[in-house]
DNA sequence: AGAAATGGCGCAATCGTTTGCACAAAATAG
DNA sequence: CTATTTTGTGCAAACGATTGCGCCATTTCT
């Protein structure tokens, strides 16, 4: 229970002021020390076990080198990713993530995001955003740097780092054109965020200029991105007036659900319909037949995130690109086909 | 740019000292005021758009309201599920936790676990303990509260929250058994965890108890909890002078990674060979051909873990528990049938 | 050799809160 | 109606580090 030691203690024992003692510690003001006196110093402050408090030299520096992260939930292994790319970055620069789950709940989000704000974040790494900023984001925008990974906010000048959305949807859309598909459904993910309405959209870019037909009811949108809603969008469009060949889902989640709906429904996958997804989780390789989907670089989206949200906060006046698109590739496995002959 | 509100700021706002005002705006204190005052103050908080300041707060009551949590990696569901459950608790209690990940690396352990003390953390959850207690953690133990998760430290008394271990593999053993198999080999898991020994010595008492035959030759030990290990110690197996006609993993990915093994040598699950897992991580259900597992309470390890901690941080002196054990329960799929007629 | 420039270190203020203590006014007791 | 307790506030000292400023002792310049 021994009190632990402070710059004052080290300063007793090597017969210095603790100004210097801070000095000698710090390797940016070391130089304007006599080499002597930092050794003695640091030779001392190992002896003595001193750690630097970070709470106090927050206190006098007004940074906290904590940055805030909100996703809508760790256990989702997209986000889980992206958490291991920020902290690449994050850590060798001396800053700690607080973490926080949103569940994708706005109430949930504002109270968390003052929760961030409260604890004194430098900057705050947004993979939870929905499309709409809340008020309370612009609030603190002028206070605390933000980034957004993944999503992005729109109207807005918040920066971004997100996947190559249109792509990637193109891309599964090509593909299932290649394979003879003209009749393609597609389960949008929530409207509410821009990775949703940006996949939704690409969709109906990329079927009209393949000249496709795209009435109404061949798009069902999901509440969240989970299994259930896509077997509830997928029941939604097998009931529908649209009759398909293929599906293309706005995520890998809601293809699997989806694949689960067709097999309710005595249809297979691919033989009947035609499936894929997007952001290949891990996994998925193993669950068949195989969801052909988008890879996406969820690691680089998290690393590069962190480094522009690192670059804002050391250098406020920096100018930062306002979106940072990421490439994304095509994995094809066995839930496309050719359509059956009629 | 304009800077944050202070207590200094809302006194000179509302002609009080600032004590007052903070004596008006904490819950506890606050009866010891008039309630003209404390409502004078509190709106003029409001309106001004104050947040207390915990950085500050935190150099003075030296309690960070920060807790620490290690993780091997939480882009492995198990633990993310923990982390959840972790923060279930830790949030309405008022505690954040900074997150850091290890990747079962000793010094990055060593390292990071100082980071946190850095970081002045309230307590430790430490969901990454590999079995010996490791010198730092050592030092550290006097001054922070520490309560290890899903693992243990052995020889040290450190409360520890984990899975029923020993009954996991013994009902996988027995459900095996009452299969029909008698030579069951084991893929075990690392043994610098306590989860890795503890469900080894396990496999060797329940087939103790069984009567059944454990040559050395019968089980494999993987250095990490991944697939390629488990692909690693099935080959071992399948190439050493053990026959069996099952294999008790010491974990889902083992699993995973024997079950490719098998199919590499030609060999199919549960046909030629049985095989069980631990864990129960999600998506498990929809890869084939079912892996029968022992379904382990991730949340509840969570959860009683960061109560645990909570108490210890809040009355130091309070006694807790050495050992909380939580049950578990087996999940039968299709992984395990009975052997095959020789 | 005297003046000026340089380098090394100490002094003291500061960051925003909390909290023990003092002290006045009000309430109660004797 | 004084003496004592209670009650509500203010004063000021922490908490542990950083940093502008100033001072003294060297070194360098003229």
């Amino acid at each position: 229970m021994n009190k632990p030691v402070t710059l004052k203690d080290i300063a007793r024992e090597t017969e210095v002021d603790v100004s210097t003692v801070s000095r000698a510690l710090d390797p940016r003001t070391r130089t304007m020390l006599t080499s002597e006196v930092v050794d003695r110093v640091c030779t001392a402050a190992r002896r003595m076990g001193y750690r630097k408090n970070h709470i106090a030299r927050g206190l006098r520096t007004r940074r906290s080198m904590i940055v805030g992260m909100l996703l809508p939930d760790i256990t989702n292994t997209v986000f889980a990713a992206i958490v291991r790319g920020a902290e690449s970055v994050f850590e060798p620069h001396g800053y700690a993530p607080i973490i926080v789950n949103t569940d994708d709940d706005p109430r949930r989000e504002d109270a968390l995001f003052n929760v961030l704000l409260e604890r004194g974040v430098d900057g705050i790494l947004d993979v939870a955003a929905r499309r709409e900023n809340s008020r309370s984001k612009a609030a603190g925008y002028a206070d605390v740097p933000i980034v957004t990974a993944n999503r992005e906010i729109e109207k807005s000048s918040i920066p971004s780092v997100v996947n190559d959305d249109a792509e990637g949807i193109r891309l599964m859309v090509q593909h299932l054109h290649d394979c003879g598909h003209r009749r393609i459904a597609h389960v949008a993910g929530p409207a509410t965020t821009s990775t949703g309405r940006k996949r939704a959209s690409a969709f109906r870019r990329a079927t009209g200029e393949l000249g496709l037909a795209l009435p109404g009811a061949a798009v069902a949108e999901a509440s969240r991105y989970d299994e259930s809603e896509g077997r509830r969008c997928a029941e939604l469009l097998l009931g529908g007036r649209f009759a398909f060949t293929a599906i293309a889902c706005a995520n890998d989640r809601l293809a699997l659900g989806a694949i689960d709906a067709l097999g309710r429904r005595g249809l297979t996958c691919p033989e009947d319909v035609s499936v894929t997804g997007f952001n290949d989780i891990p996994f998925l390789n193993l669950v068949p037949p195989g969801l052909t989907t988008v890879r996406v670089q969820q690691f680089g989206v998290g690393r590069l995130s962190a480094e522009l949200l690192i670059k804002m906060m050391t250098d406020p006046g920096a100018t930062v690109p306002r979106t940072t698109i990421l490439p994304v590739t095509s994995i094809e496995r066995g839930s496309v086909a050719a359509p059956k002959p009629i």
